[in-house]
DNA sequence: TTATTAAGTGAACAGATGTTCACTTAATAA
DNA sequence: TTATTAAGTGAACATCTGTTCACTTAATAA
């Protein structure tokens, strides 16, 4: 998703200037900064070239006009903190799922080598339907929204109001949801079909004896 | 230089204010951002209380006069109370297993809920042999060294400068080292025999997807 | 040729933002 | 007591800053 796109001479340019002064400075530049550091009169332009950085994946917009809140995507975090806090938002069924969304009921502070994503969270374990994975009631599972999924990879389905954790394989008009336990079926479901809903990627595990 | 100082508690809270808002967002917050979440009507007062915290050391104005140029001071960009900093000190192999002790990779920030002691380490797992308690090659369990070892623990056992995984079963005059396999047999060895050292218990695990 | 895209100028707006000043209140130390 | 310090209100100022609009220019693709 970032950084796949060519850059013209003036995209590249601009991208430089913004990683140069992030390193000097430690805070991201304002689009008036950048356009005198490049002669510009305007404002206008860099903040068209800034767009297009963003629409092909090299620079995040962290907040919606805020100051300085741009940042560069899957670079370098220098001064950033080791660690940030998950909310644990609530359980998911592997067996006949139940999601109780956004019940917060705590926050949690895990390694931010763990985190790609700034909007990840926890949910709880509570079936056994995949067992063989390892994956055990009670686990706790860090999620990572995002529309990156890979057949074979772990994810939590939403399918009628109940999440469950599946691995996700992609079989041209249909989507099978696999159980990793031999005495389950996998669940199929039409890649259409609005009923199902994939709310993300499990990153990680955590688990408490 | 930076952090000794005694804080006030409304000093205290605006430093946590600060450094949560840098976890949440991934850039520092305005005057007028940490008075609105402190209720203040006015930007005078957390205006005055950075400054005292930039003269106390433990935040620094990376640029006078810029806008969100404030920073966490070195040392102080902690991840605060609740999380804590563990070792990451080898491998061990739950079939024919190794230890290579303190060879301290790297650093990892947990919770504290996670970790009753403070001599808690990890370890990585590398053999199959409690694949059926969802402990699978890669883990990173968290070892609470200590003699508080009841029968079903799972236990880090060092047996001939060499650790595994197992659960832990005492049975009048030997030991049961009990693999999570059904395809491994248990290991037997007397109580006081000095081959067998006790690392300590398994209290949590960590997978990275 | 024509149409499209990237790049840039110039201007402007609305709100965000750092900073300062005068004043009040409460707690603490001398 | 008096003096000092931290904390907070309220107001205001001057910039800073993101964003948008209309228009121009050059290069490129169809």
């Amino acid at each position: 998703m970032s950084g796949g796109e060519i850059l013209t001479a003036t995209q590249r340019r601009v991208l430089e200037l913004f990683a140069v002064y992030m390193q000097e400075h430690g805070f991201p530049p304002t689009v008036r900064e950048l356009a005198d550091e490049l002669g510009h009169s305007s404002t206008a332009g860099v903040h068209k070239t800034l767009k297009i950085l963003q629409a092909k994946g090299y620079l995040t917009q962290l907040s919606r006009g805020k100051s300085r809140t741009l940042s560069l995507a899957d670079g370098q975090r220098l001064p950033g903190p080791r660690a940030r806090s998950l909310p644990l938002v609530g359980q998911v069924q592997a067996g006949a799922p139940m999601l109780a969304v956004e019940e917060k009921e705590s926050d949690f502070y895990l390694d931010s080598e763990w985190l790609g994503d700034r909007n990840a969270f926890l949910l709880r374990v509570q079936g056994h339907s995949m067992i063989d994975a390892g994956i055990v009631p009670g686990d706790l599972l860090v999620v990572e929204p995002g529309q990156d999924i890979r057949n074979g990879d772990i994810i939590i389905a939403l399918l009628e109001e109940e999440a469950t954790v599946k691995r996700y394989y992609n079989e041209k008009e249909r989507i099978r949801l696999q159980p990793e336990n031999q005495s389950m079926q996998p669940i199929y479901i039409h890649r259409n079909d609005p009923a199902l809903r994939i709310l993300g990627k499990v990153r990680g595990l955590l688990r408490k004896f």
